[in-house]
DNA sequence: GATTTGTATTATGTATGACATAATAAAGGT
DNA sequence: ACCTTTATTATGTCATACATAATACAAATC
């Protein structure tokens, strides 16, 4: 048998897949290059199969995925149309920390210590005396920081939940939203190191006196020292 | 007739989701209590349609929105194992900048500042000596400023984009590569406010300064001055 | 006997036809 | 004009059939 020393590079890779992905990807370039607005509707399932030559069972399984991603809604008898996406509604349910590598869980833990650092000049802009009332409520109910205190979840959730909605940003809120199964796994399984030193850093407390009388940088240093034990976790 | 003033809180609110919804959100509970690992198998298609009771259609339509969704994959044969999907390769598909709101763009474009702004600590806890070189090319190959530029996207992503790569986060890298076409969209379109002042801040010469004999602390600040244009372009 | 080749099996992929259901439009009656 | 009924239309669901690819196992070749 003649070895030919054939590698991939020599043959044209041949498309894998499925009928349903090519309808998808169409479906989709459809709605990014047409500029079609919210509202539009879109052509009726047999229509659809009929001008791209597949059985409405295919268009079916592709429009529910559209649907599914929110980019459209479907009524009977009107039809599709497209509608304006929850990006992060979608990606909630794929958020499963069970199922998620462990590279990608440490790699989203470092964007909740990226994003409360950098969010400072969102808060010092749109933050308001209530706002600041209801964190110094928060705060007042926290328990003693104990030099072993295996951190208050209840209490984590709720002032830096509380940040994230002073920020304004519904985005980024539905982001946290979102991530919090992952931190709550992340810091129950033994993923990242136990707790190194467990020193108390600037408090919760803290934070809010900079809120009250400081500035966008004094949060951003705050912030940084706040996370210290988390940072210090990560970086072994 | 009788006004009988019935208002919402009166009925039970009936499920209006279809039985696809249903089934999809089933196999997502499904994979989400049992421990279930990569790799799992899930039953066969018939199975699962004889103990949901539902048709072989329906089941088909939730399980291609898992596999879109990156949480399946399948196989002929095979069946379906479970696997760790790419969170952002999904949300990549509903990031149509023509169709999301102008408050989500806004939002988007938010992060975008946050996020760099936040990274420091991951800048100067991965850069190497390769890495700032990089850098530095890229900034002698940058056009002179000029007061009116109506600066250079390209480099903007070279070097920006190197950022996000230099802090290692692959998700973080992904996420910023969804966004790119929403930075465009909102950089053209008048969604923001016409550049106000265009006052040169620090370069990003500077930011290559600060990140070679710098401080985390050091380059926050910087960013946040390199960003200002852009901030108030969003705080009006 | 080990490797290859053919073949059967199995589960997904696709197509088609049928009917149910809900929303809309049209027609009809008062 | 207003309300009711009827017809129409497009999606939602089901059932069935067949195509296709992956796997296991048997058969054939050396």
């Amino acid at each position: 048998m003649m070895d030919t020393l054939l590698t991939k590079k020599d043959f044209t890779i041949v498309d894998t897949s499925s009928l349903v992905d090519k309808v998808e990807a169409s479906l989709v370039q459809l709605l990014q290059e047409r500029k079609l607005k919210v509202g539009d509707a879109i052509p009726k399932e047999i229509e659809l199969g009929e001008t791209l030559g597949v059985s409405r069972t295919v268009i079916r399984e592709a429009l529910s995925r559209l649907r599914m991603m929110g980019l459209i809604e479907t009524k009977k008898k009107k039809g599709a149309v497209i509608t304006s996406p929850d990006l992060f509604g979608i990606m909630g349910k794929s958020m499963n920390p069970h199922i998620l590598s462990q590279e990608t869980l440490k790699e989203i833990f470092e964007i909740r210590l990226v994003l409360e650092i950098g969010m400072a000049d969102l808060l010092f802009r749109r933050i308001t005396l209530e706002d600041i009332e209801e964190l110094k409520a928060i705060v007042s109910n926290e328990p003693p920081a104990t030099q072993y205190h295996l951190f208050n979840i209840e209490h984590e959730i709720a002032f830096h939940g509380k940040l994230y909605e002073i920020t304004g940003n519904e985005t980024m809120k539905k982001f946290q939203k979102m991530l919090l199964p992952v931190f709550d796994y992340v810091h129950n399984s033994g993923l990242l190191k136990k707790q190194p030193l467990l020193k108390t850093f600037l408090s919760h407390k803290g934070l809010v006196d900079i809120l009250e009388n400081g500035s966008p940088e004094a949060f951003r240093n705050g912030m940084r020292d706040h996370l210290e034990n988390h940072f210090a976790r990560l970086f072994e």
